[in-house]
DNA sequence: TTTAAAATTGTTATAATATAACGTATTATT
DNA sequence: AATAATACGTTATATTATAACAATTTTAAA
């Protein structure tokens, strides 16, 4: 099982995250010969950071004040374009946001785990969850290409914290 | 497991689809209390008639065109509000467009089989993805709530399809 | 090391999706 | 009929995303 979810959904050095999705995120760039600028190393930080799913306009925002100039939504969505298709981010289509992809180089499976609690998400690539749709698919004749689930619920943490907080 | 997909991913009666659905939806609004009208039949029965996820503006259209006046966004929105809210269409977020439910009525767990060719979509519930995919939430304590899975391939109509092509 | 080509960014405008707010009409209940 | 609840009409606007084209920067060729 691939995940970062005993990571995110736990207390943690966020610094240590950030530096080593950077760190794969220029390894990629070089092996593919692409380029890993400002607003793009930007944008990939931000999503570290907060490891919450942030939408395009609030990037817009944390770009705008840490360039200490105006953005507009093109130079964002440009920038999600590029680590989109190095496989460094994800979309969360639920909620129209966008979140680091921890494993880039691996075959995966686009799960994530939602926390509705604390907003933060973490990425789950799991063979029982991988055979489980792949067998269904067979059974329907339907030839899977892609996917992707958007798992909602309580993360570790909170659930912890919400049980101390029934303890009253 | 439950599944519309032999159904919708093969050639058939589509009134059959849409007569049913629109029973099911009847019988649910008098159990419920809420009111079936006009507006909100007609988008029921568009979705059931294509079997394709439509978006709200193409909803819009569609009910512009067989009403004979022009309607406005909030109009087909509150419609798709009140059928989501009775389980009797789904939204595919992927797509920004909604479907009819198959099973309203039945637990099931939101597992959408996509179309890339033929741009139809079936849903399916089934065990063997809800257990796997609770297991893994269960390994990390991720206490799961809803969940919405869409996944996109060939269908078997498609398929065969194709493969009659390649034999040329 | 200038030059040409390619890639990136800036800028303006606009498309596509969705909702807020408020008034009117319809339906159900008393 | 009076009232309350529900649904709908209308206008305006919020939110998310992209098109088109110019300017700039980077890369690599000449």
């Amino acid at each position: 099982m691939l995940t970062n979810a005993k990571i995110v959904h736990q207390h943690h050095d966020h610094e240590r995250c950030i530096n080593a999705a950077l760190l794969r995120a220029k390894s990629l760039c070089t092996e593919k010969k692409a380029r890993m600028t400002v607003t793009r190393e930007t944008v990939l930080r931000l999503l570290w950071q907060s490891h919450k799913p942030l939408g395009a306009y609030h990037l817009q925002n944390q770009l705008a004040a840490i360039s200490g100039r105006s953005i507009a939504p093109p130079t964002v969505y440009r920038a999600i374009e590029f680590l989109m298709q190095l496989g460094l981010i994800h979309r969360i289509h639920s909620l129209n946001a966008y979140i680091g992809c921890p494993f880039p180089d691996s075959e995966h499976s686009n799960v994530f785990l939602i926390c509705d609690h604390c907003g933060t998400a973490a990425e789950v690539s799991h063979n029982t969850i991988n055979n489980a749709l792949q067998s269904t698919c067979d059974k329907l004749n339907f030839k899977l290409q892609s996917q992707g689930a958007e798992l909602f619920g309580l993360c570790s943490k909170c659930s912890d914290n919400h049980k101390v907080v029934n303890h009253d």
